[in-house]
DNA sequence: TCTTGAACCTCTAGCCGCTAGAGGATGTAG
DNA sequence: CTACATCCTCTAGCGGCTAGAGGTTCAAGA
């Protein structure tokens, strides 16, 4: 009934290296090993995998699913802090979405640029008389 | 009449140990040094390290920038292959934002949660439930 | 029972683009 | 001539993995 790391890996979607790599850190716990040392999951391992994939699928940090695992493992309590992570979070996507739609609108002003030489380029003038405006993507 | 790397990096707003990397990287020629073996720049490197400056803003990647500086190097080119590197770079930004927005339409919706226990709070079952999308951001 | 060989193991290093710190040398103002 | 801000090199760390070396284990087939 248990499962190698590799068929966590296929059920999961979650790389091998990736998975020591979760234990490693501390997001997953050290599993049962054979007498000689390999890994053995069950199914609560397959669970907890999956919500930790799909909390990084929607961009949480490390530390943020290390807060939602430790918060969901506790029925009784209210829910406020796993909203504030959430809405947190939210906040920062919303903020990289803000600046880089204000990149895509200078980069598509530059595209119009029509083949010249260098020398006249607009998109190499752009850039070098870019302003003090701070970007900072990602 | 040649600057020191604290003002370099004043008059560029680029860190100093940015500035020594971009050189240990190949991004900024290696600069005179005095007899003891201080770095001292010129209007050159700060017209350089401000094109990088105002790339590294617009969300160009290293490497990126590199083509950009060795095409703006060559004057008499046709200018088409940093349309090219510009468009490109424009199409990842696109991406990012679509990916971010559908992110962001999904965090609203788990949001939405009201401050019940964490045995039925929505957020928690949208993060353990959540789908095969393929999100990865950044 | 033995032999393959795929999958496992640990360990280290690398990716990007910096940033921080140790520990020491240099340069300039008073 | 001294103080001390700034400079130097070198190494290590950040996040979140990914890749590779070099060796071991496990399960299926002969």
């Amino acid at each position: 009934m248990s499962l190698t790391i590799g068929e966590l890996s296929r059920q999961t979607q979650v790389k091998v290296p990736t998975i020591r790599y979760y234990e490693q850190i501390g997001l997953l716990a050290e599993p049962v090993r054979t007498d000689g040392k390999q890994r053995r999951y069950g199914p609560g391992d397959v669970r907890r995998l999956n919500f930790i994939r799909h909390a990084r699928a929607l961009g949480f940090e490390i530390e943020a699913i290390r807060q939602l695992l430790g918060l969901a493992g506790d029925p009784d309590r209210c829910c406020g802090e796993v909203h504030d992570i959430t809405r947190a979070h939210l906040e920062e996507v919303k903020d990289k979405i803000a600046r880089l739609s204000a990149l895509r609108d200078e980069l598509e002003t530059m595209v119009a640029c029509d083949h010249r030489r260098i020398s006249e380029c607009r998109i190499i003038e752009a850039i070098a008389d870019h302003g003090e405006c701070q970007h900072h993507q990602q």
